[in-house]
DNA sequence: CTGGTTGTTAAAAGCAGGTTAAAAAAGGTT
DNA sequence: AACCTTTTTTAACCTGCTTTTAACAACCAG
């Protein structure tokens, strides 16, 4: 979420968080994308007034990086000229202040629901990873003849990373996801496991799974 | 079927269900054929305008790895040279949008129909495994002179295998197919027939039957 | 320097699957 | 009905893969 008002930013975050949503708040277009390159987002909400850049430019600039990823605006502004150049970056939809916090929760709902059967990445299932092909529901890593055969967990936690290719995939996140839970053992059990996907990976130096220490790892690849 | 339009793609896709059909919905040309590669299909029903890989070369890719299976185009031109490459690559049939889903279902069901004798998958009965003909109907598996006799079971499951081919057949999908549950017992069972399949199958090294621990089987053969 | 985090390895525990043989069930035949 | 044959299930034992646990080394941040 990009808000450059303080109190409303803090209002809507807190809204969102208590409907189980994650929320990711910075007010200004640079940090905007900053964020965006180094976390995973299911979707965007973007003030269109603020102070430097608006929240058009913003847009475009995600939609260079993901073409999918849904946009929601929210304006004062009733202009139809700005809400047809809204659609026309990409919005998935958009919003007029003052509104009714319900009115977004629905769209948010809406959107995230529409978008989840096909959303790209969710479910993938075949990734390139520097000279290295991974088929995750095969569970292989194949590189040139050779093949090698990855267990369960090892695919999933392989196939997180990929989906967060070149971005912070947090601990947490994994952990939750793969193994319902974030205690001691489960952690520790994690390390392992990432230890031996960098084994799998070693040889190929363009590939490198790297530690963002305290948050989580990070699957760097060119291309 | 491959459509980019959300709201189009998603009353497609209930309409078809409501008519029995299982439909396996994408947006985009890479997952289309990345669909493609590790699932079994009856049909394709191919948007030609979309986003990044429009449907003919979509098509083209379908076809060189199956040059059977059923192509219809979704095009909303009706431009005599679409049509012409349509039926160039191999389509089956095009519809022009907007349509009468009416027509669609007509459309694909006399295809299925008509194809039914040689191609859909799902009522083969006749396939090539290595240097082994099993005939699923007269439940024999025959090479050179010999011929080795099959049970109703061991039948049943290998066609599975064979329509799966090189693909991985999920246990669950065997067991509720032909057990009709999928308890502790009917699971040692299981292994007990693929036991025995491989036995069958063991003269040729080319074939293999495949274990994907903690998911199902695969039939690998060349060809 | 120090306490918490992470890397690595090896052993242990836990499970899924392979194989075989015997028991049970189903189907034919006399 | 009694008997035989074929098919399927159950049981037991064993192998091998997968995951967890434990212990110790290395590392980072304050």
């Amino acid at each position: 979420m990009v808000e450059d008002d303080k109190n409303f930013g803090a209002v809507m975050r807190s809204y969102l968080n208590i409907h189980d949503f994650d929320v990711e708040w910075v007010d200004d277009g640079a940090l905007a994308l900053q964020a965006f390159e180094n976390q995973s987002f299911d979707l965007c909400i973007l003030d269109v007034m603020l102070p430097h850049v608006d929240g058009f430019t913003i847009a475009a600039g995600i939609r260079k990086k993901d073409e999918h990823i849904p946009i929601i605006f929210l304006t004062a502004k009733t202009l139809k000229k700005d809400i047809l150049e809204g659609f026309r970056i990409g919005a998935d939809d958009y919003i007029t202040k003052p509104f009714d916090s319900e009115v977004l929760l629905m769209k948010i709902k809406a959107i995230l629901k529409r978008n989840s059967m096909f959303n790209s990445n969710s479910d993938r299932d075949e990734f390139q990873i520097g000279k290295y092909l991974f088929n995750a529901s095969l569970r292989t890593i194949s590189y040139g003849a050779g093949e090698q055969k990855l267990s369960p967990k090892e695919s999933e936690l392989l196939r997180m990373l990929c989906i967060h290719m070149n971005k912070v995939l947090p601990r947490e996140e994994a952990l939750n996801s793969i193994w319902g839970e974030d205690s001691y053992f489960t952690t520790r059990s994690m390390d392992v496991f990432m230890s031996k996907l960098r084994k799998y990976l070693k040889d190929d130096p363009t590939v490198e799974i790297g530690t963002v220490h305290g948050r989580g790892y990070i699957l760097k690849s060119e291309l």
